[in-house]
DNA sequence: AGTATGACAGTCA
DNA sequence: CTGACTGCCATAC
């Protein structure tokens, strides 16, 4: 029966398998499902992401590496806090080292 | 079924 | 460099 997940299900797993330390962006993710047009949808999915406590969508960041979404974690430093207690430094809302840190999926996840 | 919204991305002026 | 528009996909009403 319906059996097949919904597109923010697909995107729940791979923001699931984000490494600790690591963020990653919407297209990123978008791409990864195939759809690398649906960034919006990623996001929309985050958004509902808030039924999940599992979904680190505090490493899901825009292209620019910018915590867009911090204004979900309840309008608070929490985003920030919690990417700069795994190591990772925010600049003004911004990932510093965003290519350092930034975790593709299409290239981590190619051989699973 | 159509309209409106969205934590994006990309392009143009 | 900044600002604004369009495109594309999925959900909610």
């Amino acid at each position: 029966m319906g059996v097949e997940k919904t597109f923010f299900e697909r995107v729940y797993e791979v923001v699931r398998k984000i490494p600790f330390g690591r963020v990653t962006s919407y297209g990123a993710i978008a791409q990864y499902l195939g759809t690398s047009a649906s960034a919006r949808s990623v996001g929309w999915a985050m958004n509902a992401s808030h039924n999940d406590d599992t979904i680190p969508a505090h490493r899901v960041v825009n292209r620019y590496g910018l915590l867009t979404g911090k204004h979900h974690f309840g309008g608070s430093n929490i985003m920030k806090n919690l990417l700069e207690n795994e190591g990772i430094k925010i600049n003004e809302n911004q990932v510093k080292n965003f290519n350092h840190h930034f975790w593709n999926p299409n290239i981590e996840l190619e051989s699973l």
